[in-house]
Formats: structure tokens, sequence, C-alpha cells
DNA sequence: GCCAACGTTGGC
DNA sequence: GCCAACGTTGGC
């Protein structure tokens, strides 16, 4: 039996990683999440093959740039201990790490951004409890159903 | 670069 | 376990 197919919201600044360099790199371990909801998230309900809407934030215009897949479970987001890495959390411990993350595959570059002021306007459509037009809501994942998939694909 | 909103931390 | 201080997110 196969999975039944989940849809989620993922946030990226552009400056920092972009939908045209995960169209490079193909697929990228998602890295450097630390809100234990946004980790939940990916922890406890992303399978392989998940539809993820891939959204670019802090950069003018905000929105949705094209789509990717879920490529793995999660497992331990490496950064975590490592020293170096602005990531690092002293603590985590690899007997009980706290940050989990999965593996995320480009799949569509929209032709153009469907804009968060776009999104905003369409809140009739896509209910007014979406987390993402939420006022103040700042999670970097979201979870978002199979009509707000097919609605937000529409606007393109 | 400003700042509102909100999550986390840590003193008590 | 309260809550003030602090840090971060992210739109503008």
């Amino acid at each position: 039996m196969t999975a039944r197919r989940r849809y989620w919201l993922m946030k990226s600044e552009p400056d920092t990683f972009s939908i045209d360099d995960l169209a490079r790199v193909g697929t990228e371990p998602w890295t450097g999440v630390r809100n234990y909801q946004a980790r939940n998230f990916m922890r406890n309900s992303m399978q392989v093959g998940d539809g993820v809407l891939f959204y670019h934030s802090n950069c003018s215009p905000p929105g949705i740039v094209g789509t990717a897949t879920v490529a793995c479970t999660a497992y331990p987001d490496p950064t975590q201990f490592d020293r170096a890495s602005h990531y690092f959390d002293p603590k985590a411990t690899q007997e009980e790490p706290r940050w989990h993350m999965v593996d995320v595959t480009f799949e569509r570059r929209f032709k153009r951004t469907v804009t968060l002021d776009e999104i905003k306007r369409e809140a009739d459509a896509l209910g007014e409890d979406f987390a993402l037009i939420r006022r103040g809501n700042r999670l970097s994942i979201l979870p978002v159903t199979a009509a707000q998939w097919q609605h937000l694909l529409s606007l393109e």
C-alpha cells in the first residue's frame, strides 16, 4: 500500500538557499530548523513523496516559487553536532539528537512567483486558519491540505 | 534597516 | 512555574 501523499510549505531565504540552488543540486538536506513545531512536522509526519511548496521569505516579493518532494524520512541534522556550524546546539548529543530533518528534491520551478500578497487575497478559498497568512505566524514549515495545494498551484 | 510578533531562556 | 529579557523571523 502506498502512503497517502501529504503536502507542506517550506520557507527559505533566497539569499541563503533559493529554488534555483535546489534546481542545481537536485536534492538538499533541510538543515538548520531550530523550531520544535517545524521539526515535529519533519520528524513525525513527513513521508517520502510528500509534496512541498517552496517559498521564498525575507525577500521582495515573498511567495511560492516552485515545488519539491520529500526525498527521505527524517534523520538527525548533523549541523547540531558541528561546533563550527552556525546551527551548533551544545545540548544535542549523538545519543539524543534534538533536531531532525528531511532531504528535499527539486520538482519544478514556477513560471512566476505566486506572491504572498496574492495568497492573502485568496484567504476565503484557503481558509482563515491557513498558517501562512495567519497574523504573526513565523513557522518555517507548515502543513498544506490537498485542497489548498490545488488552489495554490492554480494561481501560478 | 525597522519593528511587531512570538518562541525560548533563565532568574527567582 | 511565572514572567521579563532576549533573540529570531520575516514583512514592509
